[in-house]
DNA sequence: CGTTAAACGAGACGGTACGTCAAGTCTTTTC
DNA sequence: GAAAAGACTTGACGTACCGTCTCGTTTAACG
């Protein structure tokens, strides 16, 4: 895929163990479930691991590359088709990507996987960067494009940009899971849903009036 | 009050050294602002106060219970009589508020301190209450509590919940600020509000149609 | 007693605490005597004792000065009037000598404290001066006059020399205490005063051909 | 030995670094010398020897087990086939041993290291054992056995005890040399062993009558 | 089907910073 | 004005991990 050389030379085989990558992952996935990203040593994954700590070092830069290769590789399933529906309802068409969105965060497979990066990114630009395109940008996008076939207006009237609508629905997901504020359920995504682009029929109609807060 | 013996005894005095406490503030905000609050020492915040790291130990239990101390007796002059106007221009009595919050983040003093504090309270949930009760939750409120009054709808007409209303408006620029997706400006807290609550007049009529991203 | 002045002058009063020294001379007793000198610290002293730190520094320059004190001060009783009687007898008026050298250095009370100073004398050549003046000299001094008087002779012949003589009678007990290699027991001096200057009658005959060893 | 599986594995490699033990007994050689055991710290060591403290507790428990590895590595050529001459003349057999204990305590290169120990064995009742065992019972033990061949009698005419004799002539060495009283040069070695044993032949005939003392 | 070079497990290495401890000094208040 | 209390600066302690660096030992493509 990288060559069209139709793999004559394998000179430079590839003599990488699948094994010791695997059971890097499964440590790193375990201690970080277990301890948290900050309380996880590169020395423990090893051991974890069963695995030598250069073998480590020489195939990822930093304990926190390592975190990011398995969001990745954990997440390489969806990429790139991800597009919404159009059934004309837009607030139906949205809904389940918020919904999943929130699940996949509040997850406790990923929650502390997704916090270590979060905590990265603060440092770490390019990181930060990385992160977004392969973790987020996805379905970010994918929401834009949606909005924007809507042709949507703000209340003052004025055509709405898509990107704002977005980071409307997005933002304050991303704003509970990051201050621990309130519950992410499906109740709080659909008043989201509802505020922002108007409410469709849905499952459980919510009574509600305010919110609970943390 | 803890006495009935009228205060004669001053025996626990406070022996604390004010020239240390102010000596470790600066020396930290200093640090982190050159060198990011994951390089800086407890070690080399001694050396820069000109202070014992005991000192340190004495009063703070690790390097990032001295940065939230350090945000928030910079912050302490603001918060506890925060209250909006209610000048019947929500859009305008909002807007300030965002571009103070949008203008807190992004001041380079703070910028760093605040995200070194974001990193932590991925992996402190206590550490997360206190930020949020200190930190946020003062404007947050206030927002809250202007909108409530203003009695909104949503798109679909039922009575808007003003707790995810302000978080529309807050996710956004918390979520532009974590992931560094775009500028915070003034324009874009504009079209924010003008998204979610509508626009009123404002200085600099902004001409726009999309957001530049990233 | 330092000075022929007849107290007359007690303008300069001496204000230092008498209730102070005495509480600092007896914790430090007890605590060498619990835990070591080596772990003992002018903390723990000030504290046992019941005085401010500086209450110690002002008075003693170092934490192995005040044991010296503590150590001169129970043997003054002792000093300058040492002489050994002349019964004709030599070994029966040595004997007492060398039995109260050993039951001194032996007594707990005593032993871990000149152990203590034994420690630090092997880096303080002045302060080795001061111990041997104070605490061993007399006792020496005592013996060696009184062997003078004696005018043995060596195996070969030729007189004696007092000073070399008592080193064979002290030297073997510091040996003993020093390296722990064997009790010091009553037994014990015998064996070594026979050995040295010939036996006289002692009322437990000892019967032996080897000491025991460590 | 420890399988019968003829030394196939040898998996229990010795990794240690000899350039790093090396290094550390130089660098503590050094500044023990320069400076005395006691403000020679562990970081001091690990700097001059060029090597990160964590190697030096990786194998030394402690600062002074690492003057005793030094001191009985330095040692270890001599001891295990000392065995004194038998020729007829006691006193001449037994000079030489003594001059050279006299001469090991003496050397400015051992002098401190000896110190260090004679300091540390007051607390440690085992390191005392160890000292005793490693560094002066090969010595002790062989002029034991000499004299024992000998077959000496006290002045009052009973059998003498070999061990007693021994510490007569070793006592008063160690006596001198720890509170540094007075000289260890041949001289008195000579005047020591002749009071003790008798006095042979020497090339130096000794003028004296007193020993000057400190 | 052996040769050979890489990747591997193990873990010692030179370092940096940690958080603790005690030393000796300085400051404040009480008696 | 000495004493108690205790906060202060200093500096070494022993530990934990870092990322690098040998060591023998697999292991799998090549010759």
């Amino acid at each position: 895929m990288f060559s069209g050389m139709s793999e004559q030379r394998t000179a430079d085989v590839n003599r990488r163990s699948e094994r010791a990558r695997r059971a890097i992952h499964d440590a790193t996935r375990e201690l970080v479930g277990e301890q948290g990203f900050s309380k996880v040593t590169v020395e423990a994954i090893a051991a974890r691991a069963g695995v030598g700590k250069q073998t480590i070092y020489r195939w990822w830069p930093s304990k926190c590359a390592i975190v990011l290769d398995v969001l990745i590789t954990d997440n390489v399933s969806d990429h790139g088709s991800l597009t919404l529906p159009d059934s004309g309802d837009l607030a139906a068409d949205v809904r389940p990507v918020l919904v999943g969105v929130a699940t996949y965060f509040t997850d406790p497979a990923n929650d502390k996987l997704l916090r270590a990066m979060t905590a990265e990114i603060q440092y770490d630009t390019d990181l930060a960067a990385l992160v977004l395109d392969e973790l987020l940008r996805p379905q970010f996008d994918a929401i834009v494009a949606r909005i924007d076939s809507a042709g949507l207006t703000t209340p003052s009237g004025s055509p709405a940009d898509p990107q704002i609508i977005t980071e409307q629905l997005v933002g304050p997901i991303v704003h509970r899971w990051l201050l621990r504020r309130a519950p992410l359920d499906e109740d709080y995504i659909n008043a989201l849903v509802d505020h922002v682009v108007g409410a469709s029929a849905t499952k459980r109609p919510a009574r509600r009036r305010r919110t609970s807060e943390r």
